[in-house]
DNA sequence: TGCAACTCGATTGTGCACAACTTAATTGAG
DNA sequence: CTCAATTAAGTTGTGCACAATCGAGTTGCA
């Protein structure tokens, strides 16, 4: 076998698949005026109801060149506020807004709408989320130290 | 348990892989100029050596809007040429140049690479990349009829 | 205490992804 | 044969992702 066949790359088979998810969540969240980066910053923020940018990245993996513009969106659409932390100015709090906290009910049928256009079992899906973490961890490991 | 909670979400767990492995591309792929989706048009062109754009967007399910200032880089780099077909001048064929020829041994050795820092034996990587195939397919029919 | 090192976030610049639209070439129904 | 519909690329605009850099604030240690 051809080493280089682009149909025997996993990592494409990673990068379609996120792409399609995206297509399915794009769709999914057009409904709410929310784009699929800014859903996972809502999840985030459901859970914890307040947070600061940095743990914010820790969370999703993301940098502030990421997550200050997306933030700036989000409180322009009237989701989030942002303010300096008190106790440490170098640090800004993100927390929901009436509205933001609102959005939960229309986004809470979501998983399983998603759920059912993956056509896979719960099972398969659990198994699926495990294999992946194992992945992500070991790249990002050998990517620490090359 | 919670629907909405982030850590159950497989959705996310796709998403932060996709970008584990961009990251480790786009660790090995430096030395060759090229970005990870310059590497994924590139590893079609290997392997048919003539394309045109339409088919390169069917190969990679990304449209000209993607692929037009992309294969622009590829171009100004000097690893591809592009021009009208003769035989249906709406389409435009991409064709490596001698330079984009040569490049493909600098990248043979890359797949061995990430496949260890992914941590996973061949079978498991088999299986993960058909149940990623199956996902997708199921993803992109139900975006098809909402 | 004073200043060097570090932390946090914002900004800038590049590139990918996609929607909506434009233009040019081709096709086909009448 | 003609012209309306279709097809292929390209363009524009928005948003995500990340590297590199900056400036303000904090910490620690000499």
């Amino acid at each position: 076998m051809d080493a280089l066949r682009l149909d025997d790359q996993v990592c494409f088979a990673v990068h379609a698949a996120s792409r399609a998810l995206d297509a399915v969540y794009r769709r999914e969240l057009a409904a709410l005026g929310l784009t699929y980066p800014q859903y996972l910053v809502m999840l985030v923020l459901w859970e914890r109801g307040q947070v600061s940018v940095k743990d914010l990245g820790l969370a999703l993996r993301l940098d502030s060149g990421t997550l200050s513009p997306l933030l700036k969106r989000l409180e322009a659409a009237g989701l989030v506020r942002r303010e300096r932390d008190p106790g440490d100015e170098r640090s800004v709090l993100v927390r929901l807004t009436p509205e933001g906290t609102l959005l939960r009910a229309r986004a809470e049928p979501l998983p399983r709408r998603i759920m059912e256009a993956s056509g896979m079992g719960p099972d398969e899906l659990a198994d699926l989320h495990r294999t992946l973490g194992r992945l992500t961890r070991s790249l990002t490991e050998s990517a620490g130290r090359p």
